[in-house]
DNA sequence: CACCAGGCAAGTA
DNA sequence: TACTTGCATGGT
C-alpha cells in the first residue's frame, strides 16, 4: 500500500472513530506532574485503579515535584497500591523525580524546553520509563508531537492489516508518523480514540469484531 | 474460577 | 537478538 492510500485512509478511520466517539479530554488529569505520575501507574493496569492512587496522592498533597521527592518509598507505595505493582512504580516515580532534580533543578518547564528528541532519550535512560511511556509524558504532559503507540493501537492495527502482529514499538510508531500530519491535538486524540474503540469493542480475545467501524472502511 | 488492564526491566540462551 | 518471567491490584 502506498502513502498517499495509508494516510487517506488512517485520516478516514481517525474522522469515523471521532464521529463515533467524540473528542476524549486527554489526558485525564489536571498538571503535567500528575499526568506523568498517571503515565507510570497506568502501565499494564486499568485506569480506574490509577485513579484511586492518583486521589490517594492527591489527598496528601504529594502531587508536586517537591513533596513526591521527599516522601518516603514506603509511604508512596502504600498510597498507591491499588494501581498495582506498587513497589517497583513507587520506584520509577522516585527515578524520575530524580532525574528531574538532578538535570532540571525540579522544573518541569526547564525539562520540556528541552528538544524532544534529546529529551526522549533522556526519559527512556530512567529506570522505569519505556518508550510508551515517555511518550505519553512528551505529548500529554508536554504537548509535543510524539504518537503514542500501546497494546491496542498494534492489536487493532495488526488485525486490519496495517502493522506485522510483531512490530516493534518504533515500527508502529513510524507507520503512524509517516502517515499522519504533524499534528500535536490529532496525535492527541487519535491514541485517545484507539483506546477508546479497544476498550469498548476491541477484547484481547475478539479476533475480528463485527462491529469494529474500522472494519467498515479497510474492507470496503 | 480464569482472564484482563493505556509496560517495563532483568535474566537466559 | 529473541524469548521468558516477575511485578500485583481490582473489575468482569
Amino acid at each position: 500500500m502506498n502513502k498517499s492510500n495509508s494516510s487517506e485512509i488512517l485520516l478516514s478511520i481517525y474522522k469515523l472513530l471521532y464521529k463515533k466517539f467524540g473528542p476524549q479530554h486527554w489526558w485525564p488529569g489536571e498538571t503535567r506532574l500528575e499526568i506523568i505520575v498517571g503515565a507510570i501507574l497506568t502501565q499494564n493496569t486499568a485506569w480506574g485503579n490509577v485513579e484511586k492512587a492518583i486521589s490517594n496522592l492527591k489527598k496528601e498533597g504529594l502531587l508536586k515535584a517537591g513533596a513526591l521527592s521527599r516522601v518516603p518509598k514506603k509511604t508512596l507505595a502504600r498510597l498507591i497500591r491499588p494501581s498495582g505493582y506498587y513497589n517497583i512504580k513507587a520506584q520509577r516515580i522516585k527515578n524520575f523525580l530524580s532525574f528531574l532534580n538532578r538535570d532540571y533543578n525540579g522544573k518541569l518547564h526547564k525539562m520540556f524546553a528541552t528538544d524532544m528528541h534529546k529529551l526522549k532519550n533522556e526519559l527512556l535512560a530512567v529506570k522505569g520509563i519505556g518508550p510508551e511511556t515517555a511518550d505519553s509524558i512528551l505529548l500529554y504532559a508536554g504537548g509535543k508531537p510524539a504518537f503514542v503507540v500501546d497494546a491496542y493501537t498494534k492489536r487493532i492495527f495488526s488485525r486490519h492489516g496495517f502493522l506485522k502482529e510483531d512490530a516493534s514499538y518504533d515500527e508502529a510508531q513510524d507507520f503512524f508518523k509517516m502517515n499522519l500530519p504533524l499534528d500535536i491535538r490529532l496525535f492527541n486524540e487519535f491514541h485517545a480514540l484507539i483506546v477508546k474503540l479497544g476498550k469498548d469493542l476491541c477484547a484481547s480475545k475478539n479476533p475480528l469484531c463485527d462491529k469494529c467501524p474500522i472494519g467498515r472502511i479497510n474492507n470496503g
